[in-house]
DNA sequence: TTGAAAGCGTTACCAG
DNA sequence: CTGGTAACGCTTTCAA
């Protein structure tokens, strides 16, 4: 590949001039910007980004670390992102922490070797003093780590709560929690707007929540047993779609039908959540803005513009296809 | 963050002799080196990737090029690329080309500015001339753009074969082929595998191939009208696991039952064809081999190790589940 | 309006 | 065994 210096060589000017019309900076006259540029383009130039990553002590490029790219709510989060970073300029570099805190700070050291200009993360188990150790600019999705962390949730509580007032308005008359894991924030935000709205119910029951740990296999067992020991259960709120489509597959393995014996709703807006027999009724998530506005804060971040918001709480919006 | 300088300064000796250390290259005395890494402790130094690469040409990343990250196929790839270039010391850049030429282009410009060491790409556009250009070692997926280039693909016609045949075994009489764009060639290669099959059947009729595009929107309304057209179908092979979902909801809404009324077979053995109901049986790719294979190869391009081999065609197999 | 030169953090060559 | 130094390709300061 050719360097600056065959382009100055070619066009006869200094090295510091071929910088200048590449960065149009500083005074270059008319006739030397033309010489130049059309060294350029009979060279096929290309600055060197890593040699300007060295100097500028920045390189372009961000990161963004996600539990697993393989549950389809991170692809379509990551394409936003990338999308966005592509429009600013920016190259994404995509690690899967795969829920291991060592692999996570694995990533984390690497990013920071590779002078990344900022990252993005997803992730349940970071702490703000590890965050600050970095140094960079970060952003959190789906976790308020820190009030003073730039962070992008989704109003977790209000789509429970929704969900579940659905499906009492319905019809249904015993209506159970399919949560995920203890301890992770969204679940038990999504745990809590469900007790909002049946706590206070004459039929309500401690044993009509169950734990599907965000997986379809977990999700099939516990709907199957949830069932066998509570077979009036007429409605389930599933705190993501990929549970209510494990709780659809147990209903229709006991002989019952979706939604005519149990009406189901999801959480989250997978397209997946399109693609099951019925199709789901869920609480869907604007997760391109989630991804886009991420983004977004984190390069106003590094490029030092000025930030009107460093909290977004996005709203949540249900969907009603054929579960219910 | 501490420089090879401040290790230097600190352990009081030269640069050159901390590089040594860092590299395990040279002689270096056990005293001075035990110096030197209890002053990169205590700095808590991490040399500077960026330098190295400046320095190296090279940069310790690849790049990955696929069409669509949303589609569920890839993912499952891309995990597997980057699991494997975690283990062997890389790190991925994830690049979407949006099955757009230009972006495809685009984002290869960019890659090679940030002088990354190789790429593997998924792509049905590229031409072997664009990418001998590049000059940098390459790794097609999935295609065979080019008898020089390394390659691994999946056997496509054999798995059509596979699926065909085997509803014919199951009792099919009339046997439809869903398949996926013309001129993408393993849509073809599908398509061919089926011919081979059904082309010398007295009751074959070109009507029962029809074009679902690899999407599932499209395939509703290609099998709705397939069905509407050919009432007697009692078997339909999908090029796509995507689009045996499309025929599947299509069935539904006609009234009519998979598979009792037809049987449905897919393709590509993603995660998803779990999911539905009735699950569906598929022809699988070993999605996480090919990714795995294909990022080993694109490492000893790179490391300039010797190549057993050039090309790969992995095996598929059937996996029967409830849509047959 | 232009060019020379220092410096970004490394590595590798050559002397000692 | 160790240190000095050029070089990687670029940007920026300072002088001219």
């Amino acid at each position: 590949m050719a360097s600056i210096k065959d382009v100055a060589k070619l066009s006869e000017v200094s090295v510091a001039t071929v910088s200048r019309v590449l960065n149009d900076k500083g005074y270059v006259s008319e006739d030397t910007r033309k010489k130049v540029e059309q060294a350029i383009a009979e060279l096929n130039y290309r600055p060197n980004e890593v040699a300007r990553s060295l100097f500028k002590k920045q390189s372009k490029t961000i990161g963004l670390i996600v539990p697993d790219i393989t549950n389809p709510y991170f692809p379509e989060l990551a394409k936003a992102v990338e999308d966005t970073a592509m429009k600013l300029g920016y190259t994404m570099i995509l690690c899967n922490s795969d829920e291991d805190i060592e692999k996570e700070q694995r990533y984390l050291d690497i990013l920071l070797q590779k002078y990344v200009d900022g990252i993005i993360v997803f992730s349940n188990t970071l702490s703000m003093d590890q965050i600050r150790k970095l140094n960079i600019p970060i952003v959190s999705i789906d976790r308020e780590i820190s009030k003073d962390l730039p962070t992008i949730v989704v109003n977790n509580k209000k789509g429970a709560k929704l969900a579940s007032s659905f499906l009492r308005e319905k019809g249904c008359k015993r209506i159970a929690h399919l949560r995920g894991p203890y301890g992770i924030v969204n679940a038990d935000e999504r745990y809590a707007g469900y007790m909002d709205v049946v706590a206070e119910e004459e039929w309500f029951h401690e044993g009509y929540i169950v734990n599907g740990d965000y997986d379809m296999h977990s999700s099939i067992e516990a709907t199957t047993e949830l069932l066998r020991l509570h077979p009036e259960i007429d409605g389930i709120f599933a705190a993501s779609d990929t549970m209510a489509i494990g709780a659809i597959k147990a209903v229709h393995k006991l002989g019952m039908k979706v939604p005519e014996d149990i009406s189901i709703i999801g959480f989250n807006g997978i397209r997946l959540s399109e693609a099951t027999t019925p199709e789901l009724t869920t609480i869907v998530q604007p997760i391109y803005e989630l991804g886009e506005t991420a983004l977004t804060m984190l390069v106003k971040l590094i490029e030092q513009q000025p930030m009107e918001e460093i909290f977004y709480k996005l709203d949540v919006h249900l969907v009603e296809r054929e579960s219910t």
